[in-house]
DNA sequence: TCGAATTCCCGTAGGGTATACGAGAATTCA
DNA sequence: TGAATTCTCGTATACCCTACGGGAATTCGA
């Protein structure tokens, strides 16, 4: 009934192969290594290899085409071989995210930054733009419990860091880093899922929408859509899909961090804000 | 190569079936009416019993439930049968999509809504909340392309209208819908997800990561995590995950109005702020 | 009243997925 | 030179969607 995840009930398992070139001095003999003295036939491959061909794969030809079998095969080996790397899918699908969270080249603590706190998330909010570009693949994977690698850690890290040295409190640095990932990431997703779709099928944005001009023609109900239509009739969408798209994350993003901004600045002599309707929750 | 989704090329029925109950006058003989006049067997199901089904059952257990086998078994009919109805399975799912989009109740235009753009912004919020935490199937559907219907149109138009009245540009309103549709859907989206994977795992998110308790005894470095470490010293964290979901949800929402806000008021003698850095696209 | 036309019903077949199981091959150690 | 260990991988199972085509039901025209 509860389809449980393969991958999961052994976390200790998945935190080793998630942290396997991360070797604490302290932990000894790390049974993960690509070499290892004693008997037993040698393996022909790495983790490593497998998760870099996970992602090569991914990249070129779709997340499907990075199936197990269609893996061992580019790999030159039987489809079982692979489980001798990595106990299921869903765990190599973790390192192979986790691989690409921590490509994004985010300046480290104790290495230079901008001492701008924007300028900071901005470089946040373009390496992650950037990752999602060249991975089309992760706008398809689900963001909830991410693996908990070091790539995931490090963004995580310099995204805190930067709010937490803009003044915030350190409930409030937590607070509004989710929030900030939440859009960035989600912004950033939905823009690689869109280059995607256009990939896989073939068909523009553009085009996807002209093929449904019959909608303004035969259903659209001008009486039911009046701000539609006012925009419309102002020219106020834009002709490019992908352009508004850019267009409404930079709009969305710096706003987001204007009202940030807000909470830090004392302001000088600003009136005392209306609170924010909050009795709607349920 | 390029795996096509079987719904697509056929824009035509695809409209017709997701306006199947506005027809048109103009549009003489709707060919998707449940009772029809002429020879032929009789129908034993409507499209909306299918899609109503199709609903049910990914609320109750799932969306991998609610696939052609299942959803025939449930209905007691041939699983081929189906495909009468709707010609593939993708374009089901856009119909139950846009049935549950149109579930929201927004005031159409003419009917009373608050004066506060803010508070006209927040019922599109909370009713985009509810509508995924009562189907959280949704969050596992693509936002990209998303169904032309009734449901679709109708949300979007409320929050224009509500931008719009804001007293927004033509052109920003559309751009500022779209940042702020990303955000709360996104959000909203995860929020459900995460309680998705909490039922389907019977796993707890705080029980999850006490599970990976290892992480920090282990493998975590402080040095390479000062910001972390501040927050955690200072009881930064929440202690329950669902409520730091919640929190962030609430704060990121209210700065993007907040920055909004400000873009609209002439701000009494407030200093001129820096341009946001611009420079980092590609 | 009886074909003919029309429409719905649905079994079968084919190609895709992940992975449990267990036998066989390779390597090292005693 | 066994014995122990480890990697390799073929087979089998249980799902998924849907193209195809024959059969069943209903109405219309004559």
């Amino acid at each position: 009934m509860s389809e449980r995840r393969s991958g999961e009930g052994q976390p200790d398992k998945t935190l080793a192969l998630l942290w396997r070139n991360h070797s604490q001095p302290t932990a000894g003999d790390n049974p993960t290594d690509a070499r290892r003295r004693g008997a037993g036939r040698r393996p022909s491959l790495t983790v490593d290899d497998v998760v870099r061909a996970g992602i090569r794969l991914a990249d070129e030809q779709g997340l499907a085409a990075a199936s197990m079998g269609g893996l061992a095969k580019e790999l030159g080996v039987g489809t079982m071989t692979l489980y001798t790397y990595v106990p299921a899918k869903e765990l190599l699908l973790d390192l192979m995210v986790d691989q690409v969270l921590g490509e994004r080249e985010l300046p480290g603590p104790g290495e230079p930054r901008p001492d701008d706190w924007r300028a900071q998330v901005e470089i946040y909010s373009e390496q992650t733009r950037a990752m999602f570009q060249r991975h089309l693949w992760m706008s398809q994977v689900s963001a909830i419990r991410p693996p908990v690698g070091p790539g995931m850690l490090a963004a995580r890290e310099y995204l805190l860091s930067a709010l937490l040295g803009a003044g915030l409190s350190p409930r409030d640095t937590n607070t509004a880093a989710l929030a900030v990932t939440t859009y960035i990431d989600s912004a950033a997703s939905n823009e690689a899922e869109s280059r995607l779709v256009e990939r896989t099928t073939g068909q523009t944005n553009d085009a996807w929408w002209y093929e449904r001009n019959d909608l303004w023609e035969t259903y659209f109900d001008v009486d039911q859509h009046p701000a539609m239509t006012t925009i419309w009739n102002a020219k106020g969408y834009h002709s490019n899909t992908r352009e508004a798209v850019a267009d409404s994350y930079r709009y969305g993003l710096d706003r987001l961090l204007d009202g940030i901004q807000a909470m830090l600045d004392p302001g000088p002599g600003q009136d005392v804000r209306a609170d924010p309707v909050q009795g709607v929750a349920d």
